[in-house]
DNA sequence: GATTGTTTTAAACGGTCGTTTGATTGGTGG
DNA sequence: CCACCAATCAAACGACCGTTTAAAACAATC
């Protein structure tokens, strides 16, 4: 069989080829992204992709689901003790999903290619929301359960959740807009990971009346 | 001359196609959209869209202008008399935001467009930025310093800006997802937009401390 | 060392796309 | 009626892309 060797030995292109397709198909999409330009990037032959991944769609659909998997690792979903104050659990939460979208160097290719598959699904994007983004959603549910009376409706605790989730992922779609209207230097200097998270879990804990307004200033 | 009789004739395949491009380029994006499908659907021939606008990317680049100005005669901005507490003007800015996101029916497929510029920026952002975005986000702030006390930072200011407006952009982005995460009837029944700008206007005012949070239940 | 099966390679195929061309139309002024 | 010009049309051009093919290179087994 000397199927390891086989494995280790295909891996080799078959990784080279996904690293490389990853950010053009995040920088370009799917349709502009071209198996040329791909295999110059990975320095294979052209039709190594259509060798090892069939054709260009199922190589784009293992891009997708190998970039979440990588970046889940990079930055994996907290743990804590069960004593931890729910409005602890809260910020972490928040400080590490913005974190896993916009922060991480190296250009955060995976999670563009994640919006462009959010904006536009294919085939791709309900393992995505099956595999992590829903696992993700009951984790905060859970965390909101812990906050809320018990006589918020489902469609409430639904809303709250994604109205933070909606401010983390703003900042990722809306990056370059985010840019032009708060100038360069400003976006520079406090548009980073670790204030926008510390912000946006302030703005929610607020919302949900465990932190003071910032207009409890006398009127 | 006969300046009108000119324009008057051209404008009918001009207008034809660029109706005809809105919902296509919305849809498939710049690449995958194709020539021969937009000049399809508006019924023209082929070679119309290269003797009216040039070549395909400045029909784009007019498509996007058109949407956005087409969109904002859809869903003005509100106006109010000077008495209107402040709390009342962000409540109807949010609705106004929403409306034009993923308000008014025929898919709204001017959003969409938008929101593939906002993610891969060309040439026309800027000018988005510069003549819808900035002006809407300047009313916004406007609100917020008849809410916020003075001591608040303006990287404060814009920060809290964005945490309203991502809750809105989030729906047009994420819509499909949010319609697999908590089912089909509960999406058609409660994330229209009049449900959605009240509870985002609800959301915010309590972080700003002018709404009663929803966890003020004894515990 | 021959054989077998897998991987790599260069070249080409078929198809589609954006754009161009050149003929044709239809209305307007002289 | 004719000349003119913008507008339309069918047809084709040239380029690029995804995919296929068939030969070559390679590694492992006996």
């Amino acid at each position: 069989m000397a199927s390891q060797v086989k494995e280790s030995c295909s891996a080799d292109t078959r990784t080279r080829i996904l690293d490389s397709a990853g950010p053009v198909f995040a920088e370009k999409g799917f349709r502009a992204a071209t198996v040329r330009e791909i295999c110059r990037a990975a320095q294979v032959n052209l039709a190594s992709v259509n060798y090892h991944f069939g054709d260009k769609q199922r190589l784009y659909i293992e891009t997708v689901k190998q970039a979440h998997h990588k970046r889940f690792e990079q930055v994996p979903s907290p743990q804590w003790p069960a004593d931890v104050p729910a409005a602890d659990k809260l910020r972490i939460f928040t400080i590490a999903l913005i974190t896993r979208l916009i922060g991480v160097e190296e250009g955060s290719w995976q999670t563009r290619l994640m919006m462009r598959e959010i904006l536009q699904p294919t085939e791709a994007c309900e393992e995505l929301v099956r595999d992590y983004f829903r696992p993700q959603f009951n984790i905060l549910l859970e965390i909101l359960n812990e906050i809320l009376p018990s006589s918020t409706t489902d469609v409430q605790r639904h809303q709250i959740a994604f109205s933070i989730v909606g401010q983390c992922v703003y900042y990722r779609i809306a990056e370059s807009v985010v840019g032009l209207l708060v100038g360069q230097s400003e976006f520079e200097q406090h548009y980073g990971p670790a204030e926008l998270g510390e912000h946006i879990a302030q703005f929610s804990l607020t919302a949900l009346g465990l932190a003071e307004p910032w207009s409890k200033a006398p009127e």
